[in-house]
RNA sequence: GUGGGUGUAGUUCAGUUGGUUAGAGCACCAGAUUGUGGAUCUGGGUGUCGUGGGUUCGAGUCCCAUCUCCCACC
């Protein structure tokens, strides 16, 4: 259940209640694609990091070590360890990004596995099943992700598919629940809007997804390589159509100044794998811009990553320990980067919410949005 | 001590009968990455060709000396 506790403009500040705790709004949920965070990270370390929401996904975990296994071991929070809210993806993002021979039906879509090529089938009612088998808080429509640029023809007769995709979703996850097959008897589920950069098709789509009545609203198929000024666009045309009493999540997205971006445009809740992705590599968020620790101007730097930033790996080790590390391939450089860019996530929305609760969020946003996303 | 071999980028090496601005892998330097493949991609050569001299229009390449390291023999 969403509450809005409080609006500046389109921004919202709420909270959102689930059966694993609270959500204060807005948030970003960090990535464990298989249960863990990439980098050596457990729940401990989520939750000595502000992070709300743990986001897992459907396909990695279904392929291994299989949601059937999952739930024989009691489902997601036990299995892991996390006990505040879980997000699954829904297994259709990776569909379309990791596997290249597909095909897709009304049924839904065949393709190969990336991890032994293996051909495997996943339709809404497979992806409602192996999410209840997770035990997952929140369960995501099972959806077709667009290529972008993608024919307007195609891209009214997916948005269509996915429609009806999402009808199923709902039916599939009643029955469920309803038969005691769900792990979480009170798992959520959320609805995905799509429509490419067609801003007739969004709109049509998210009115006929709102009709649904679900626990939360996403939008879909943004942030993959269109214009970030298209993807703010689209938001500012889908938000209106978007039930204002409903939690809004904006799928993988992304730098904090997208994030920024977004709030300002009303969105609630975030995910990207950036932070993480990007720590592995070495670049790292801080209040001034973003760093490469890597490079070689940083090897005698005795000053932590961000003076401002009070997570482990700031409070304790200099950016030439840090550089060290990264350079002789040490497992511990990945997982402190990995540790400060969450860490740096989750303060970002914790600053952000209060600053929507002082009313502030404006002069908040102007202050950082082009600065927490240059290069430094 | 004698004989043979060796020396080119940080490293391992390539470099034609002497011919334009000396190349490759890795490393290194820098950039990209948006519902996660710790993946991948893009750009960059960073050099006293061991050293000194000689031959030549021109030397990493040929000649002499010298030094280094390796091998064999005394």
């Amino acid at each position: 259940m969403y509450h809005l506790i409080k609006t500046e403009n389109h921004a919202r500040r709420g909270c959102f209640e689930t059966v694993h705790g609270t959500v204060q709004t807005p948030a970003f949920m960090n990535v464990a694609t298989a249960g863990a965070i990439k980098g050596g990270l457990s729940a401990f370390d989520l939750k000595n990091n502000d992070c709300q929401v743990m986001l897992c996904n459907t396909y990695h975990l279904h392929l291994r070590p299989g949601d059937d296994k999952v739930a024989m071991l009691g489902g997601l929070h036990r299995f892991t360890r996390w006990n505040g809210p879980i997000l699954t993806d829904s297994g259709g993002f990776q569909v379309f990004s990791l596997s290249k021979l597909r095909k897709i039906t009304e049924e839904g879509v065949t393709f190969a596995s990336h991890l032994d090529g293996r051909r495997i089938f996943m339709g809404p009612e497979q992806s409602m099943q192996i999410q209840a088998n997770l035990g997952s808080t929140i369960a995501m429509a099972f959806d077709e992700c667009m290529e972008n640029p993608a024919e307007y023809h195609y891209a009214k007769a997916s948005c269509d598919r996915t429609v009806r995709w999402l009808k199923r979703c709902k039916t599939e996850m009643q029955r469920l629940k309803q038969s005691g097959q769900a792990i979480n008897p009170n798992q959520l589920l959320f609805g995905i809007n799509q429509g490419c950069c067609y801003d007739d098709l969004r709109i049509e789509h998210m009115r006929e997804i709102a009709e649904l009545d679900l626990d939360g609203y996403a939008i879909g198929g943004l942030a993959v390589g269109e214009p970030k000024e298209e993807m703010y666009r689209v938001i500012s045309v889908v938000e209106e159509h978007m039930p204002k009493d409903k939690i809004r999540y904006l799928m993988g997205v992304g730098t904090p100044g997208n994030i920024l971006e977004a709030v300002r445009r009303g969105v609630d809740l975030f995910d990207c794998v950036m932070p993480s992705r990007n720590a592995r590599h070495g670049h790292l968020n801080t209040w001034q811009g973003i760093i490469n620790i890597k490079n070689a101007k940083y090897e005698l730097d005795e000053s932590p990553v961000d003076s401002e930033c009070d997570c482990e790996c700031c409070r304790n080790f200099s950016r030439a320990y840090l550089r060290h590390l990264f350079k002789a391939d040490e497992m511990l450089g990945m997982r402190l980067a990995v540790m400060h860019n969450l860490h740096f996530y989750n303060h970002l929305m914790i600053r952000i919410r209060q600053a929507l609760d002082e009313g502030n969020f404006d002069a908040f946003y102007r202050r950082y949005v082009d600065v927490l996303d240059r290069r430094i």
